[in-house]
Parts: structure tokens; sequence; C-alpha cells
RNA sequence: GGUGCGGUAGUUCAGCUGGUUAGAAUACCUGCCUGUCACGCAGGGGGUCACGAGUUCGAACCUCGUCCGCACCGCCA
């Protein structure tokens, strides 16, 4: 036996029980004549101390250890003279009779402390290392947390999970692939899936009418701090249902997340707007709404005064940004800057003050001081507000504007990570048209149902009726970030064919990438509709991070890299042989 | 593919306009210390200034290239 305890759990209840602890060792405070060492395990941090009354070897034997030192100790809980208020065990200590080593440890390369002196690269390396800190234990505890209560809500709804195959077939649509060489079928290759979207549906044809699954997805895609390789999603689809069942009974789910994870009640229901207006008044199809700040086109207001920007271009739009009066003219250049930057891509910026003695403008030439009341009121502007206005092409110009206003809603501090904004996006277009390949793709994925009353549109042979056709499909967004989406999906084989048509598919190679499932709709497949989380950013969210990588245990870096394996890597000869490899790299210009 | 920031002690960083024996903090080692919990005090060791080329009397610092990390844009149905 090594323990009889672990190190949280020991209360001054416990005085004068005899105990064995084992774990690491958090530090040594060496005091002359006695030391404190603080042991530390998953569940937190007992002090051991040897004192006077110890034996010399003890006191020796103590004094040889080091960081991160595998040890064993005997002895009695007693409480302190001098508490600790910081630590649940703070009460008592242990007076140790016996240390045992069971593995020293080299001196670790950065420090396992809450607030670590370790980069991030350094990190990743020793993640086994970086696991041992608090804020990723806690991290991963909240991720089982998620993960237990999601199984738990769904199992409760009736819902089964099902798993399906990682090894599956390749298709052109959506991201790129992840393959994987077949050594019996010389040549040939698998796809790791980027969702089990085909099978879920398969499994609704087969009448399983409520599956989830928390499944692996691989999407070999350039990484953010929110995006890895692989990631996992909580994957679900039932049938018979309509869009509201469907949202109803996931909105149930989160609510339940809220409520038992991060005790917050939502008793409202979500908010649910079309992308449309989430274009229109955010710039975003993934709004913040923590904050209000609302775009408005302001075209009517400020056309006409010979202001030839404003004249020559498709969209004017504004934000009014709170108390930002008092920016400098230094202050106003910078973020006239920040937005030209091409990451925003605006062309420039014309701001105007609403000060104590009136309206002052980047474009006092042309509007007075009318003219610029007209405008303010419009946000209903109160003294000392800031109106920041973009202009340009009004696709292009409203996501400026969304991006400025996410900025300006962080410097105002209203982006609160504790704070949760829920809403649905509904009503998404159903395809985007592609200017570089001259056709559409589905915006959501080929299988997402169009909207019922847009069925003409769909059916007709102008592009742009086509383009005004909206899915039948829903996000779920959170503070700016999507975390779920989904759809009713095609489950009649004319219509999907129609879709495969529109996507520019022809018959022969939607049967050859698709015919399994279009073949499918033709035995009864019901009616049916789901969605899917992404759970790595769910739990981001609730830990009120943005970045996904400590939700993880053995995330993938920038590159794509996992740096602690060194993978990927090279395969032998005879593996490349067997799997009919040839590497051939291509030179670099 | 692109933009920005960065790479200096085990670690995190400072190092100004090119001129030093390249510093600080922390970690590590040694000694002292009987109530610490960011213990304290004294001392010590520790550097391929990412790599390569160039400019210069002289480069951690300037130029060019390469590599690596992070954030973002493109991309991610």
């Amino acid at each position: 036996m090594y323990r009889t305890h672990n190190c949280g759990e020991l209360r001054i209840s416990d005085q004068g029980k005899k105990v064995m602890l084992a774990g690491w060792v958090q530090k040594i405070r060496k005091m002359g004549g006695m030391s404190f060492i603080d042991l530390r395990d998953r569940y937190g941090i007992t002090q051991l101390v040897v004192d006077e009354s110890a034996s010399k070897e003890l006191n020796e034997e103590a004094e040889h250890l080091g960081r991160e030192f595998v040890i064993q100790v005997e002895g009695t809980v007693e409480e302190r003279s001098n508490k600790n208020s910081k630590i649940d065990t703070g009460d008592i200590e242990i007076k140790i009779s016996t240390i045992i080593v069971l593995n020293p440890s080299l001196t670790p390369p950065f420090t396992i402390e809450d607030k670590t002196d370790g980069g991030e690269e350094l990190r990743a390396k020793y993640r086994y290392l970086d696991l041992r800190r608090n804020p990723l234990k806690k991290a991963l505890q909240l991720r089982h947390k998620m993960a237990h209560e999601v199984r738990n809500y769904l199992d409760n709804q009736g819902f089964m999970e099902i798993e399906t195959p990682y090894l599956i077939k390749s298709t052109p649509e959506g991201a790129r692939d992840y393959v994987v060489p077949s050594r019996m079928n010389p040549g040939q290759f698998f796809a790791l899936p980027q969702s089990p979207q085909t099978f879920k549906q398969l499994l609704m044809i087969a009448g399983y009418d409520k599956y989830f699954q928390i499944v692996r997805c691989f999407r070999d895609e350039d990484l953010r701090s929110d995006r890895q390789p692989e990631f996992t999603q909580i994957d679900c689809e039932m049938s018979f249902v309509e869009r509201d069942d469907v949202i109803d009974t996931f909105e149930g789910l989160i609510k339940t997340l809220f409520k038992n994870i991060l005790n917050k009640d939502f008793t409202e229901r979500f908010p649910k707007i079309t992308w449309q207006d989430a274009m229109k008044y955010y710039g975003s199809d993934k709004p913040d709404i923590r904050f209000d700040m609302k775009m408005h086109e302001i075209n009517d207001e400020v056309k006409g005064h010979n202001f030839k920007v404003f004249d020559s271009v498709e969209y004017v739009g504004a934000i009014c940004a709170d108390g930002c009066a008092s920016y400098t003219r230094k202050q106003l250049d910078k973020l006239a800057d920040w937005v030209k930057r091409p990451q925003v891509g605006a062309n420039g910026l014309v701001y105007i003050k609403v000060n104590e003695d009136g309206y002052k403008s980047s474009v006092d030439k042309f509007y007075g001081q009318e003219d610029l009341k007209v405008i303010a009121d419009k946000f209903k502007a109160k003294k000392g507000d800031l109106i920041l206005i973009l202009a340009g092409a009004k696709d292009k110009t409203q996501i400026a504007l969304g991006t400025l206003r996410i900025e300006m809603g962080e410097r105002l501090g209203y982006r609160d990570p504790k704070v949760y904004s829920p809403l649905w996006v509904v009503d998404f277009p159903l395809l985007e048209w592609l200017p570089d390949e001259n056709r559409f793709h589905a915006m959501h994925h080929p299988f997402t149902a169009p909207k019922l009353e847009h069925l003409d549109l769909f059916y007709s042979d102008k592009q742009e009726d086509q383009a005004k056709v909206c899915a039948n499909a829903y996000d779920f967004v959170l503070n700016g970030t999507e975390v779920g989406g989904g759809s009713i999906r095609i489950h009649d084989a004319k219509i999907q064919e129609r879709m495969f048509e529109i996507l520019g598919f022809t018959k022969e190679a939607a049967e050859d990438q698709f015919g399994f499932i279009i073949n499918a709709f033709k035995y009864g497949a019901p009616p049916h509709g789901g969605l899917a989380f992404g759970f790595d950013r769910f739990c981001a969210l609730f830990g009120g991070q943005e970045t996904i990588r400590d939700y993880i245990a053995f995330p993938k870096n920038n590159q794509a890299r996992d740096v602690m394996l060194n993978a990927p890597s090279n395969i032998s000869e005879l593996q490349k042989e067997e799997l009919c490899l040839k590497t051939v790299i291509p030179e670099k210009k």
C-alpha cells in the first residue's frame, strides 16, 4: 500500500491519525533544525514537517529531496501552530516518521506553479509537467465534468451514443482531409472524418431517431488559438423534428450545462436572430451580444453633401462608442491605422465626437452641426460619445465595422469572460458564390435543407434566385464564438440531387462521391436534423478562455506538430514500400 | 500563401544611437537559520546573444537570407 489518503483531504478532524501519503515534492523549506515539505498530488497540497524530534537519518533524507521527487511518507496528522488559510489542508500538517523516495526527478525546466515561469514552447515539449499545474488540471477537470453532464442529459432525453468509423471516404467538399494509406488496397486512401455527418444521417435512416456521440474530428487546415487539426464535437441528430424541436432540445442541454457547471440560470429563451440581421447590426455571423453598440447604415444621412468618399460608395455604416470622445488626435490616428491593416481592410476612418460644446468630426468641411446631429441622434449618442464611420462595399465594410465593434467593446471592457450571452443565428444563406471557381458551394454542407418557402427559388434556373435561398440552418453562438451549428437535412432524394446539381456536380460525380447516401434516401428516410457543438470551444468558454489548447490534454502547435512526440515524423522505407508511397518533396522556389 | 510581434543564463526578460569583462529576477549548488508556507541571510556556478552571410576598425544591436514560436488574415462545407 502506498497511501491511506490523498494530499487534499486531511482536515483538523483527522488530528492524531496515523497516515500514509504519496505524491510529488512541490517545495522544501529548510529552517535549520527543521524542514517543511509541500507534498502535491492531483487533489491538493499537504505540508509535511520534520522537526527536532526526528532522527538524524530522517533529517538528512529530507534535506536530499528535490523538486518533483515522488515520495511516500508515513506520519501523524497534527494541528499546525501557524495555519495557512490559502490551502484546504492548511490547518494540519503531517509529522513524518519515514520517507521513501519512490523515484527521484531531474530539476524541471520550468516551475510547476499556477503562474509558471515557462514559455509556451517549453511547456508544450514537457506537456506532462505542464499538466501537473493547477490551471491545466482545472481545465481538464472542467472538460471531464462537461462531457459527463452532456452524456447524462442526452441519455435522460433518450439519446443513444453510437460510435462511427474513423477510417472513411475522402470527399471533395469542405475542409482538406487527413488521409491514411491502405496497405491492403495499394495506392488507395482512407480519409479521417471531418465530422460523422453522413453516418449520423444513415443512422436516422436506420431508425435510431436520437443519436449522439462525443467524437474526434479531423481537418487538415491552418490552426488558430481556437482551431486544432483534431478536435472534439458533441455530434447529435434527431428524426421527425423541425428546426425548433432541435433548438429546444439543445437549448435545454446548454442551460443544463450552465446550471450544473457554472451555476448560472437562464430562465429566458435564448434570442434568435437571422443571419441577415446579424450581419446588418453586428457585422458578423457570430455576434458578441454581451454589449449592444449596434451598427447602423447611414447612407441616407451622409450622401449628397459633396463628400466624394461617401457619395461614391455602396455602404456607409457606423457604431457609437460610449465615452470615447476623449480620444486624442493621436489615438484616433492610431485607430485609423488599425482599421486600415489588411486584417481589417477598411480604407479609412471617419469620426464624430459628441463634445460638450457640440459636434466635432473629421469631415466638418462637408457636414454642419445639424447634419452631424441627425447622425448622432440615430445612435442616441450622449455627450462624450464617439461615432466611428466606415465606408465601402457593403459586405466587406459591414465585416470591417463588426471587427471595429469588437475592438471597441474590448477596449471598453464589455467583453467580460464571466458574462455569458448566448444566442441562435438562423436563416443562413444556403449557398455561397465562389467567384474564383465560378460556382456555388454549400455554406453549411450539401445535406442542408433549403427553407420550404424558398423551394421555388431553389428550383429556379437563375443564379441570382438561387443565391437568395435560405437554409434551414442554425448556429449556436456564445460571446462571439461559434460553438454549435446544425440544420434540418434534406431527406428527399430529388432535392438532394438538385442540390448536387446546383453545386456543379455531374450526375456521375455525385453518384461516385455520395451515391451511398443518395441511395439510402430512397429507402424510407425520415425527416431529420441535428447539430454539432465544438466541445473544446465550449469547454474553453466555460473556463473563461479564448484558447482551446489548455482544454486538450495533448494539443498540436501552430505548425500542426506535436512537439513532445516530435510528430509527424519520417517512416521507414519498408513502411513506405508496403503502403506504395514514394517521397517527393516539392522544391521551394 | 500573407501581415505583425518575438528568439540573449535552466527559465522569464533588460540590454538606448554599433564601442562592457553581456546584466536582473528566478531556478540550481554550498553554508547559516526551530514555525515556514513567494521563508530569510551570505556566497557560488551558469551564455554557440537561434543559424548563415554581409556592412564596419569594431555587431547581441545595422542589412539580407534561413529556421523556430505566438497572434491574426487567407483557409476552416
